[in-house]
DNA sequence: AGCTGATGTTTTTTT
DNA sequence: AACATCAGCT
């Protein structure tokens, strides 16, 4: 252990060995944060002779939380089942353990996103509520504030006179439903804490608790840690304000600025040399971030060496700008950096569209974090609704999901029917059984119950079969494979494929936990449900793309930041308020401090946004930046000499048009092109041959 | 029940 | 521009 202390520097060394009272770590960007945790962690186990299952770590996803497991493990030279979760799967944890103390079926499921705006929208339907005020994506989002503990749903009521309504509908529905959405699980952890009986059960259980990422706490999760560690003080924080990018998902950067107030002789330490970034990039994010007026303060300083300056481009368009990318990334290539030290960066998911169609066009090969998540594509959340309806048999939600799909001619009619049957009580087969003679057409009756025999013969495999076979079996013979065949025809392989994917996990799953049957899928379950992106992120030889959120925690050789403007980054809806621009430029600051070696920024002139161009000035954010730190560049001018194709991938390509629109002949389709004359078909006139200026191209 | 075209919404970030 | 939703039609 000796040894091992040698790789630290002096702060480091002190806050792996300071366990006197509570302890907050500062840790800026790139300063060996996770280095001082795991050494920590091992230092506890070596020395202090702490069990490993009895030290707590909570990190930010489920990814971090697994490679700090194995990092510990590395340094201990053996196997230590630290218990290494985040807030959510924590919570998840203990509320099976001991849920019913707070009146949770230890069976309960867990709601999505996608599944939650479903039964707001049923919620606000039948409240009979005006959906022009009552959007359930605004909705959603105002609930979720009430639970995070932002403000109560009363305090709305000038705004969203019938939010406490629907907040109590909704939370009605989730209760009979035995489930719980992401808000309450850290919330009923919370309460299960404050059981006197379970807080001192645990709390004495955990002799450590360690935070990853504070700054991203909310309020609950605060009171969670609090209560682990109430009065002992065994806690350490780590965390770095000036990354904190998650308030508008509740977490209060409060948490962290008042630390010392909240836990009682708290010890701070700050860690503020980079190991990570070279002078130029360090100079750049903490000459950005000393905008900010809500932070503690620090400076960031490094012995790496200057390193290459920071190059800006200007696009013409996004196309451009993508063109650029993917131009000097294959330039970076063919001088022997790895795909996978170089990443792209940009604030929204919908910026990635372009970029990927270039790289794609380019061949170079690029994996994309985040985005239409795994777990929430539809073909996935369809098997899965089966298996849920096939774990939980109170589980709604699904049943009503997959009632029609694949289609069997059961509608809207036949959905307000079997609602009607579950609302007397009845779970869901047994409505199905009711459904069935309620229902007057012949075919509509077979339907049910095919249905339903095949729900019951699947039931009776599950606990049998293995869970590979299992999954396979129930894709065949609810007909899903066909299902996709005919409804996709475009795709429906890559989405059989993601199917089958679902499979390997299920299977990865079973060989690591050694569960099986029931149990098993319980927790496949809730593994999926709070999957995060960056969990999906494999080791692979190539270029990552994410948004700079995404990014938080990673570092990358070579990183780009795209779309680098004002309303884009920073982000129209979050100009309003200084405290807006502020975690704006946090953002921003996280971009920035990812990169080791090269950085490169860019932004467009001019970009397409909801279908019309739009003029767009550069973020500010660039010139908060000292100009002697950046180069602008161009275009390799090696492409000079390949000009004659340049035009054609620069210029969105003027395509053949293929259907136009006549003020008098309607639609047509397109026959011939000459020239400026186009000869088009059209349903009511014929063929018919007109100059390009009288029509309007469609498509 | 299910299709069609019209209409309206979406783009902030996510456990 | 792409997508979801809905009314109206078959």
């Amino acid at each position: 252990m000796e040894k091992l202390l040698k790789d630290l520097n002096p702060q480091q060394k002190e806050a792996v060995l300071y366990f006197d009272s509570p302890l907050l770590i500062l840790a800026g960007a790139g300063s060996g944060k996770t280095r001082v945790i795991t050494y920590k962690i091992a230092y506890m186990v070596k020395v202090l002779n702490f069990r490993p299952e009895r030290i707590l770590a909570i990190t930010f996803t489920n990814k971090a939380a697994k490679e700090m497991k194995e990092r510990v493990e590395a340094l201990l030279g053996s196997s230590a089942p630290v218990f290494v979760s985040t807030f959510h799967s924590f919570c998840v944890r203990i509320l099976r353990s001991y849920g019913e103390e707070v009146g949770i079926d230890r069976n309960f499921i867990i709601v999505d996103t996608d599944d939650k705006k479903r039964v707001l929208k049923e919620v606000i339907k039948d409240l009979n509520l005006d959906s022009e005020l009552y959007f359930p994506n605004t909705v959603s989002s105002l609930i979720s504030n009430v639970k995070n503990g932002l403000y109560s749903a009363e305090s709305m009521i000038s705004h969203y006179p019938k939010l406490s309504e629907i907040y109590n509908l909704y939370n009605e529905r989730l209760n009979k439903l035995s489930a719980l959405d992401f808000d309450d699980l850290l919330l009923k952890g919370k309460e299960l804490l404050a059981v006197s009986k379970v807080k001192e059960r645990l709390s004495d259980y955990f002799q450590y608790v360690l935070i990853d990422e504070y700054q991203d706490t909310n309020k609950v999760q605060y009171e969670i840690a609090k209560a682990l560690t109430y009065e002992k003080g065994n806690i350490c924080a780590v965390g770095d304000e000036d990354q904190c990018i998650y308030t508008w998902r509740g977490a209060n950067i409060d948490n962290i600025l008042s630390f010392e107030k909240d836990f009682k002789s708290a010890k701070v330490i700050k860690l503020e040399k980079n190991y990570r970034c070279t002078k130029t990039i360090l100079e750049a994010a903490n000459s950005v971030i000393s905008n900010n007026r809500l932070r503690k303060g620090k400076e960031l300083y490094t012995d790496n060496p200057e390193g290459e300056m920071i190059r800006l481009y200007r696009g013409e368009n996004e196309v451009d700008e993508a063109i650029f990318i993917a131009q000097t990334i294959k330039l970076l290539l063919k001088k022997g950096v790895s795909p996978k030290d170089i990443a792209v960066f940009y604030r929204t998911n919908s910026l990635s569209r372009v970029i990927e169609d270039v790289l794609r066009k380019e061949g170079i090969a690029y994996q994309i974090v985040g985005g239409l998540k795994f777990y929430e594509r539809k073909e996935v959340k369809d098997v899965l609704a089966y298996l849920r309806l096939l774990i939980f048999d109170r589980d709604e939600i699904s049943l009503m999901r997959i009632l029609n799909v694949p289609k069997r001619g059961l509608g809207a009619k036949t959905q307000e029917l079997l609602k009607g049957l579950l609302d007397r009580g009845l779970g869901t087969l047994e409505a199905l059984r009711e459904l069935q003679e309620l229902l007057k057409q012949e075919k509509q009756k077979k339907a049910v119950k095919e249905l339903l025999e095949n729900l019951e013969f699947l039931r009776e495999k599950l606990e049998e079969l293995p869970s590979y076979d299992f999954l396979s079996l129930l894709v065949k013979s609810v007909g899903y494979e066909e299902f996709l065949r005919n409804e996709f025809p475009e795709d429906w392989e890559s989405r059989l494929e993601n199917v089958r994917e679902l499979g390997n996990t299920l299977q990865e799953l079973l060989e690591k936990d050694g569960l099986k049957g029931r149990e098993l899928y319980t927790e496949f379950l809730s593994t999926v449900a709070l999957s995060s992106d960056q969990d999906s992120m494999k080791e692979e030889e190539k270029v990552v793309l994410m948004t700079v959120h995404a990014s938080k925690g990673l570092e990358f050789p070579v990183v780009f930041v795209a779309g680098l403007e004002e309303g884009i980054f920073p982000h129209a809806r979050s100009t309003d308020t200084s405290s807006e621009v502020e975690e704006e430029r946090r953002l921003f600051y996280v971009a920035v401090t990812r990169a080791k070696r090269l950085l490169t920024l860019s932004y467009a002139r001019e970009r397409r946004l909801f279908g019309s161009r739009r003029l767009s000035r550069p973020s500010r954010f660039i010139s908060e930046i000292p100009s002697h730190l950046i180069k602008e560049v161009k275009k390799r001018t090696r492409l000079q000499s390949e000009k004659g194709t340049q035009p054609q991938t620069l210029e969105p390509k003027e395509k053949r048009p293929r259907l136009v629109y006549h003020q008098k002949f309607g639609k047509g389709v397109v026959k011939r092109v000459e020239g400026d004359k186009i000869t088009a078909f059209f349903a009511n006139y014929g063929q018919k041959t007109i100059l390009r200026k009288f029509l309007k191209i469609l498509s």
